[in-house]
DNA sequence: TCTGGGGTCCTAGGACCC
DNA sequence: TCTGGGGTCCTAGGACCC
């Protein structure tokens, strides 16, 4: 049995426990340059905002000061969901992280599990300020289903009945209101059947979540893929995906950003993919990983159809296996001089780390032993100084050298203080 | 004018091998 | 005239998730 704990409208929700002036109005919060709308408070949901909208067209479309736009703050979000993941853990006795602002647990033998649930979410309400819907279910699948309800019976009544709100335990349900409540979820509510299988689904005669769960598995399978098989066996009650108490080691590791403007040269291309690389690399020792090759990447945009489009990606295979900042930063910088072209706006660039592997499996060379073993000290030091002094304190120095310009840094106009994460943004209480 | 970032899994197809 | 079958590995791209 999995309970699926949501935080509602997360990065909006964060954003109001410091602003409570922010509640009951219509707020988004925006992507990193603050180009799109990546989380809406039900006011703004309300407006007809929808997911991934870029702010020029919510802006243009409506009355002036009808909306607040705040820029992503993700030091404030990652703090806030810490404290909000230790609350949701007393719900049972095993716990899987699954995102920012989402954890299942593990419900196996909790008794009186919908009253605990009540009261674990009453208790991130109250400390942390978070409102949560909490799912309950046979499989994750069904609890992610269960936990769609909860919220959707709070925020729009009409659909479900309200007593499913806030908490939906799906288990408790008699068998015939379980269907009637799968009848009324549209399919494409469900985890994994996204708008494209939803739109084949649909064309086969498949419209709502009970269809789905009585599709033969077969079928699923044949007609689709053994992806949509688990999803079908998953609603029909069979458990399929695990919970993943301790998160796997990452298998790839990337840092890419948009650009604040159009980048049209190779130095300035170069400044970023040196930061790239030496944030991922961080990432990297972070999870005690070794990276075998370097994949680089810089495109123009898309959506500026007057300019001429250019798009290349590289990979650049590192000698052995490594988490040096410098072999990797020299890597990418290598691929990024390779795929430049002249005459171009670019718009995004990026560094991914690809082929990880363990740490403690390492590829010793003849005569290379200490150089190694110092590489890995410095690196342990170089982590610890910018841990404690902040991040970019001491960097790799690299083709470029970082110019006081920096052309390529991203737009934030609208970002709140760190108030949970910097003695010098703590809010201050007024008497 | 202005359009996010970081992941995973699966499949198809090509290269290569015996 | 008629030109195999089975396997692995890699890459690109699609689809999905938050």
């Amino acid at each position: 049995m999995y309970a699926l704990v949501d935080g509602n409208n997360f990065y909006v929700s964060c954003e109001r426990v410091f602003r409570p002036s922010l509640m009951g109005r219509p707020v988004v919060v925006l992507s990193n340059n603050d180009g799109c709308a990546i989380a809406r408070s039900n006011e703004a949901k309300a407006l007809g905002i929808r997911m991934g909208t870029p702010w020029f067209e919510v802006r243009d479309k409506l009355a002036p000061g009808s909306v607040v736009a705040l820029s992503a703050n993700f030091g404030l979000y990652g703090d806030m969901s810490n404290r909000m993941m230790s609350l949701a853990a007393g719900l049972g006795p095993e716990q899987e992280i699954y995102s920012i602002d989402e954890s299942f647990i593990g419900v196996a033998g909790v008794r009186d599990v919908t009253a605990r649930a009540f009261q674990v979410r009453e208790r991130i309400l109250q400390w942390i300020g978070i409102p949560c819907g909490i799912g309950i279910a046979p499989t994750k699948t069904l609890a992610k289903l269960a936990n769609h309800i909860a919220k959707t019976a709070d925020r729009s009544p009409g659909t479900y009945a309200p007593d499913l709100g806030r908490v939906c335990n799906l288990a408790a349900l008699p068998a015939s209101d379980l269907d009637t409540v799968l009848a009324a979820t549209a399919v494409d509510k469900v985890w994994g059947i996204g708008p494209r299988l939803s739109q084949q689904l649909n064309g086969a005669g498949i419209v709502n979540t009970l269809q789905l769960a009585q599709m033969d598995p077969a079928v699923a399978r044949r007609g689709w893929s053994v992806t949509v098989e688990r999803t079908v066996r998953e609603l029909q009650g069979t458990s399929c995906a695990a919970l993943e108490e301790v998160a796997p080691r990452k298998k790839e590791i990337a840092s890419t950003r948009s650009f604040g403007r159009p980048v049209t040269s190779l130095d300035d291309l170069l400044e970023a993919v040196t930061e790239f690389a030496s944030r991922a690399a961080v990432k990297l020792r972070s999870q005690d990983s070794h990276a075998g090759q370097v994949l680089t990447f810089v495109h123009t945009s898309p959506f500026r159809r007057q300019d001429k489009q250019y798009s290349r990606s590289i990979v650049v295979p590192l000698r052995r296996p490594t988490a040096d900042t410098s072999l990797i930063v020299r890597a990418a910088v290598m691929g990024m001089r390779d795929i430049f072209r002249q005459g171009y706006n670019m718009s995004k660039a990026g560094v991914m780390l690809l082929d990880l592997q363990d740490a403690s499996i390492e590829q010793h060379e003849l005569d290379l032993g200490v150089a190694q073993e110092n590489r890995t000290k410095l690196m342990a030091a170089m982590d610890t100084i910018n841990d404690k002094h902040g991040r970019g304190t001491v960097a790799v120095a690299s083709a470029g050298t970082a110019g006081p310009r920096r052309r390529w840094v991203m737009k934030q106009q609208w970002k709140t203080p760190d108030y949970t994460t910097s003695w010098e943004q703590l809010p201050l209480a007024r008497a």
